[in-house]
DNA sequence: CCGCGGGCCTGCGCGC
DNA sequence: TGCGCGCAGGCCCGCG
C-alpha cells in the first residue's frame, strides 16, 4: 500500500480543501471491501463537517464535528483523489464523498484491501484497528533504546519486525527496505542479534528515508497518485528497492543488488555493504 | 505467547 | 495473439 508516506500526502492534499467543508451527500458503490463499509456511514457523516484531518500509522482519520471519526485504510491499491473534469468513472469508485464546496472525493481500490469505518472520536484509542498500533517513527518518545527493547526477545528477521505495525507504526516492504540500506543492516538478520548501536542508526535512517518520501510525494507504482492526480516521485530514488540486478548505488559500493522473498514478501539489499 | 503461511482481491507483465 | 503464472505498496486469522 501506500505506506506512511503516501498517507501522509493524502493528508496533505485533502486537507487543503476538506478542512472545514461539510460533507452533504456519501455515495456507496461498493460496499465491500476488507470489510463491510459500516451501513451507518451515510446517516453518521451527512451534515457534519471535517474538523480536522489526523494520519495514525497507515490510517487516515477524519475527525468530523458531530464527534465521529472516518477511518480510512488505502489496503494495497486505494487512493483518495477529487473528482475533476475530464472524469474517467471506474468499476473501483467504491465510495464518493461530496461537500458544500461543490468537491466530490471519491475513494478508488482495485484490489478492496482497503477499509472504511466510523466510530466516535472518544473512543478511537479504543478502536479494534488502531488500540495495538506501535509507536509512530517520528514521535519525540521514540528512541533506540526502545526498539532495542522490542527487538531483544525476537528471533524474527528485523525485516519482519518492522512490517509489524505492533513494534512501530506506518512502515511497509520499500521503506523498510530503503531503511535497513541506509543504515547497512541485511534484512535476513535476527532482531535479538541487532546491538544497540545498530539501533541507534536504524531510528534515524528510518525517519531519513520516510521524510525524503514525503518530501518527494511518496511513491507511484501503479495505483497511486496524490488527490489531485499528480504522482509520488520517490521511487526515482530507490537504492534498493525493485532494483534486482542493478548496481549498488553507494558511493564507492561495488555491490550488486539481490532479491529474496521473506514470508512471502520480496526483500532488496546490497550483499557487499549491508551486514 | 510466538512465528509462519495462507487468504483476501484485481491487474499487469512476462515467458511460452 | 492468448494464456497461465507470479507478483504487487497490507493486514488478519488460524494453525502448530
Amino acid at each position: 500500500m501506500p505506506e506512511l508516506p503516501e498517507v501522509e500526502t493524502t493528508r496533505r492534499g485533502l486537507e487543503t480543501f476538506l478542512k472545514n467543508a461539510r460533507i452533504e451527500k456519501v455515495t456507496v458503490h461498493q460496499a465491500m471491501l476488507r470489510r463491510a463499509v459500516p451501513k451507518a456511514l451515510k446517516k453518521s457523516v451527512e451534515g457534519a463537517k471535517v474538523k480536522k484531518l489526523e494520519r495514525r500509522a497507515k490510517y487516515l482519520l477524519l475527525h468530523l464535528d458531530n464527534g465521529q471519526t472516518i477511518i480510512l485504510h488505502l489496503g494495497m491499491s486505494g487512493r483518495l483523489f477529487k473528482k475533476t473534469e475530464p472524469y474517467t468513472p471506474s468499476q473501483h469508485d467504491h465510495v464518493v464523498f461530496e461537500t458544500d464546496k461543490g468537491d466530490a472525493i471519491i475513494f478508488r481500490d482495485p484490489r478492496r484491501f482497503g477499509l472504511i469505518d466510523i466510530a466516535p472520536t472518544k473512543d478511537l484509542k479504543n478502536h479494534p484497528l488502531l488500540k495495538q498500533i506501535g509507536p509512530e517513527p517520528f514521535d519525540n518518545k521514540l528512541a533506540p533504546q526502545i526498539l532495542y527493547d522490542k527487538f531483544k526477545n525476537k528471533k524474527t528477521p528485523v525485516k519482519a519486525a518492522l512490517l509489524d505495525q505492533h513494534m512501530i507504526a506506518g512502515l511497509g516492504n520499500i521503506y523498510i527496505l530503503e531503511a535497513l540500506h541506509d543504515c547497512r543492516i541485511l534484512p535476513t538478520r535476527l532482531c535479538n542479534q541487532i546491538t544497540p548501536a545498530e539501533c541507534k542508526k536504524l531510528l534515524p535512517s528510518i525517519r531519513k528515508i520516510l521524510t525524503k518520501a514525503i518530501e518527494w510525494g511518496g511513491s507511484s507504482l501503479r495505483d497511486y497518485a496524490h488527490v489531485d492526480g499528480q504522482l509520488g516521485k520517490f521511487k526515482h530514488h530507490f537504492m534498493v528497492y525493485d532494483r534486482t540486478g542493478e548496481k549498488c548505488l553507494r558511493k564507492s559500493c561495488t555491490g550488486t543488488i539481490k532479491r529474496i522473498a521473506q514470508g512471502g514478501r520480496s526483500s532488496f539489499f546490497c550483499p557487499v555493504c549491508q551486514h
